[in-house]
DNA sequence: AGTGAAACGTGCTCCGC
DNA sequence: GCGGAGCACGTTTCACT
């Protein structure tokens, strides 16, 4: 079983660099790219193709601005289901992870079975997401936790050397 | 007082389709989009580069696969502060912020003073992060809440018609 | 504001090292 | 696997409606 890892080893610390740069930065061109990581533009491009073929970059978006699109509202949904037949769980999850205001679905170790993140205008279209969600099946408990504050949202991960 | 809004009226159907666009898939060409908004390519950029400048569209990002660079752990981490003089608490949070492994920093209503996302490769590695994290500072509480699975995991924002 | 086409810069490909 | 040159494509600009 030596030599037996989930990861293969493809990256070396050239990709790690690349990667580092277009999850801060999208809209670099390969030639900023190669010679920020000290390459000339085609093997760079190379690389970068790899990397998507393995599906480590996964894809391109842009990020908007939640204030701006007047979405003012950011709760922590944590949720204790009451039954535990794994076909309602199922549906259940499956059933959330549709509405477009839940953002993140986790579901969870311990005494919490999901965590959401869930962003909404305002109080009253949170009060309509909390009516249909506690309507889809029967909860045992469901504590919300309202963010005033949004200190830090980072997409770009930590990246070993 | 009529007309007073933080949100500026500049965004019309159009605008918020290309949003919508643009949020699922940064690597659009400006003719696909336009196409699919109805529009010709000219106008279809000018709002683009309205959006920008208005910081609606912050940013242009990659998404990578946190599974595929061995981030295996997900864990929210609640914190309850002890002292709440101001200067510590401020303190308190641009040190977390720094972190990279925090990926997300919300500060919260209620019992709850702060909510963190942390990502890392295994236990061990956030065993060295709670460490850091309680060294920093007194904190009264601090709950870890690990994630079993990530159901789901949306940048996109849901943007109202 | 929108259209169509021209000019420009990059991304992508092919070649040799 | 790396680097340079050429072609094709996408983006940006311009003249006009």
């Amino acid at each position: 079983m030596v030599g037996m890892r989930s990861e293969i080893r493809v990256m070396d610390a050239i990709d790690k660099r690349i990667l580092r740069l277009v999850q801060k930065d999208a809209s670099l061109s390969i030639s900023e790219i190669a010679s920020q990581v000290g390459l000339s533009q085609t093997p760079c491009w190379k690389r970068l193709q790899k990397l998507e073929a393995l599906g480590i970059i996964k894809r391109r978006i842009a990020l908007l601005d939640p204030l701006k699109l007047g979405l003012q509202m950011t709760v922590f949904v944590l949720i204790e289901i009451d039954s535990h037949s794994q076909q309602d769980i199922e549906h259940f999850a499956e059933e959330i992870a549709q509405m477009e205001e839940v953002l993140d679905v986790y579901r969870m170790a311990g005494d919490i079975d999901y965590l959401l993140r869930v962003i909404v205008p305002n109080a009253a279209a949170f009060d309509a997401f909390y009516k249909r969600l506690i309507s889809l099946t029967p909860l045992k408990k469901v504590t919300s936790r309202f963010a005033l504050e949004g200190i830090k949202t980072e997409t770009a991960l930590p990246i070993a050397n």
